[in-house]
DNA sequence: ATATAACAGTTGTTTTTGTAACTAACAACA
DNA sequence: TGTTGTTAGTTACAAAAACAACTGTTATAT
C-alpha cells in the first residue's frame, strides 16, 4: 500500500471520527447487547428515561437526534420486555409519557455502573487534559452542524 | 429534564463520541449519497483503491474493519456503476485485485476534493492544537481496542 | 498422495434501518 | 361549525446490515 500525499483517508477527520466510533460503540454494544439484547436506540431511550425521568418519545428524539420511526420501534421493543411503560396525556390524547418500570430501572443501574466502567477503560492512557479537550471537540463538531 | 448528578448520558464518552460521528458523517454521506449514490462502504472502498491503487477486498477490510460481506457487496455495487474493475490474480486464484477505472477515479477524485473542503468547514472554529489533540485522541481511542 | 484445515470471496436468511405514507388528535381561523 | 394545517406516534415497504453457511482454492500434515 503506497501513501497518496496529498490526501490520505488514514488522516481525513471524519473517516477518523467515523472508525473510533464504530470501533468503541460496537465494543460497548457487545456488553449490553449480549446481556439485555438491547440495541443501540433502546440503549438510548433507557438511559434517556434514566436520566431524565419521565418524557415523551419526541423529546427524546430530538435530544437524542434520532429519527421518531426509530424511537417508535425502539420503545415497542422495550415495552415488550417489560422496561418501560407507557402514559397517555390527558391534556393532549397525542401524546405518550414513557417511563422506566422497576426492571427498566434495575438494567439501567446495571447498565450506568457498566457505562462508568467502561469509560474509564477506554480512557486509561490519557491525560486529563486530553479527556477534556476531546469532550469540548466532540461537542463542537456536533454544534457546528445545528 | 432533570439532570442525574453522578451520571449523565450526554458526559458518557462513548455516547458523545458516536452522536458526533453520525452528525458528521451523516452530513458527509448525503452529499456523496445524493451526488453518485454511494454508500458508506462504497466510499471506503472507493478512498482505498484511490488512496493506495490496487488492493484486495480481504486487505480493505483489514484496514477499514470492515466485514468482509460488506465489502463484497459494496465491490459489486461500485463494479455495477462501472467504477472499480477486478482481476483474479494469477498466483492464487481465490485472490481478486481490485482497482479503480477510469470513470471510478474521476469520480474519487471529485469526491477528494469535496472531503478536504468539507474537513475545513466542520474545523473552522478549531485551534490548531485543538484539531491535532482531537485527532491524536481519536486514533489512541481506536488503537486501545487493538 | 490424500485427507484435513485454512482462507478469499459470495450467497441466503433474518433483523434493522430509511423513507414515506398513514391515523388520530389538536389548533387556528374564517 | 368546518375547513385546513400541524403534530405525535405508527405502519408498510424497500434497502442495507448482521451473521452464518456456503463454494472454490490453497496450505499443511501425515
Amino acid at each position: 500500500m503506497q501513501k497518496n500525499k496529498f490526501f490520505f483517508i488514514e488522516d481525513f477527520l471524519p473517516y477518523i471520527l467515523t472508525q473510533a466510533a464504530e470501533t468503541v460503540s460496537a465494543n460497548f454494544q457487545a456488553f449490553y447487547k449480549g446481556k439485555y439484547g438491547i440495541l443501540r436506540t433502546e440503549w438510548r431511550v433507557l438511559f434517556h428515561l434514566g436520566n431524565f425521568g419521565q418524557m415523551t418519545a419526541r423529546d427524546i428524539g430530538i435530544n437524542a437526534k434520532t429519527h421518531k420511526t426509530k424511537i417508535s420501534r425502539a420503545v415497542f421493543r422495550l415495552e415488550k420486555k417489560k422496561y418501560l411503560k407507557r402514559t397517555t396525556s390527558e391534556e393532549d390524547r397525542r401524546v405518550e409519557f414513557l417511563s422506566l418500570t422497576e426492571k427498566g430501572v434495575a438494567v439501567y443501574n446495571d447498565l450506568k455502573k457498566e457505562a462508568e466502567g467502561f469509560e474509564k477503560r477506554i480512557t486509561k492512557n490519557f491525560t486529563e487534559t486530553e479527556v477534556l479537550v476531546l469532550r469540548q471537540c466532540l461537542k463542537k463538531l456536533e454544534a457546528n452542524f445545528d
